[in-house]
DNA sequence: AGCTTGACACGAACAGTGTTCGTAGATAGA
DNA sequence: TCTATCTACGAACACTGTTCGTGTCAAGCT
């Protein structure tokens, strides 16, 4: 069963979620679909140890008082980096209760680390739920638009000039705002866009004290 | 082309985003599935469709410098509860990309309301995408957890107390925070969690000036 | 009026998906 | 060695989105 989530691993990080299915996993174990059924009762259970591995993975520090937003946006970019080496799988995430014991220690090590950072618990409760939300959403969304340009012939890439481009050319009078900003609405190279949101989050929670 | 649409939207209304297939809605239409594909060339193009009514919906206000708060959260509070009104089409809104024209002309309203707060022009893109993106990604979970409850049987249902004494059974010695604070975990009647987190990220835009 | 042309609609089929069932094989116990 | 149990798997079912070829029906032209 080990194997099973192993290989179910690999498939997602080199062709994506949406190649995940029973038959290509199958296929890769060099059997057929109701074998899988024999170690996994669902695909929705399948999800649920992918992501409980996934989440293993991490490694939450010893709570510092002195250094909690570094310490909480550390482990928000770990989630980030796992989410993106295995493209779509936030999507599992999103689905998932909150029930798995492997997502509970990761929320019980943020929640640490919020309230030693002097987070009230009820701030620190909503706002490690809304992190962990944002964070999935937004790697849902990065391998969504990896997806799309890597199929469909790459004809709509769509790349940030493109945009930039289609931007500018609104008519300014519908759009003046977007006219006028399609530099900064097109901006952010790697995670500047990530790191933003972030940094909203993180200090606004820490107004809550 | 209009009533594809409509009935479309019909559908997700009463069954939910899952349910809307072609041959439900060609069904719904007293005809077959390929009719369809002469008012739409695709399901996903169906499914910019349905957001672009859903968007054109909206209502955007005249910015107000005094007021800048309560209209961005106005305009966020409509586009969620127009998600929530379709449920699960989130999930399509999700992965449409920026050209659509009722798309824009939301998030030209939307800059304009910060702009017009006096948020600097990067931080109000940044802001507006990271408010849409959580907007999305707070009522497809909503969804997702409404369908499961929904079928299943009804055994899985988890409601809140459910989920708080779960939390609350948990070893204390493993999950120390999330026993002691299992309450506030699962605390938040109606949106509360979605209105902290909006407070959380505006208060966040305002600081960028 | 008769004929042709064109556009539109649709039944059937194809390649996929997750999942289940009955059976065949292997393995362990007496 | 015989039996019993349990695992593994081929085939099938009910779905999904999508396409192809045919039919039907109306309008336009001679």
């Amino acid at each position: 069963m080990e194997q099973v989530v192993d290989t179910a691993l690999g498939v997602v990080a080199t062709e994506g979620y949406e190649a995940l299915t029973m038959r290509r996993l199958a296929g890769v174990l060099d059997t057929g679909p109701a074998s899988l059924y024999a170690h996994v009762v669902n695909k929705a259970d399948l999800d649920e140890l992918l992501i409980g591995r996934l989440c293993a993975e991490l490694v939450l520090p010893e709570p510092d008082p002195a250094a909690w937003r570094e310490q909480i946006r550390g482990v928000c970019v770990q989630i980030r980096d796992q989410y993106l080496k295995y493209p779509g799988i936030s999507r599992a995430a999103l689905a998932m209760a909150p029930t798995d014991l492997e997502t509970l220690r990761v929320s019980e090590g943020m929640l640490a680390i919020l309230l030693a950072g002097g987070v009230a618990p009820q701030a620190a409760a909503w706002a490690m739920d809304a992190l962990l939300l944002y964070v999935a959403a937004y790697c849902l969304e990065a391998s969504i638009v990896r997806q799309r340009s890597a199929q469909e012939d790459a004809v709509w890439v769509l790349d940030r000039d493109e945009l930039l481009r289609r931007f500018a050319d609104l008519p300014p009078e519908a759009f003046p705002h977007i006219t006028r900003h399609a530099a900064e609405l097109t901006a952010g190279e790697g995670h500047d866009r990530f790191d933003f949101t972030l940094a909203l989050m993180i200090d606004g929670a820490s107004r809550h004290r």
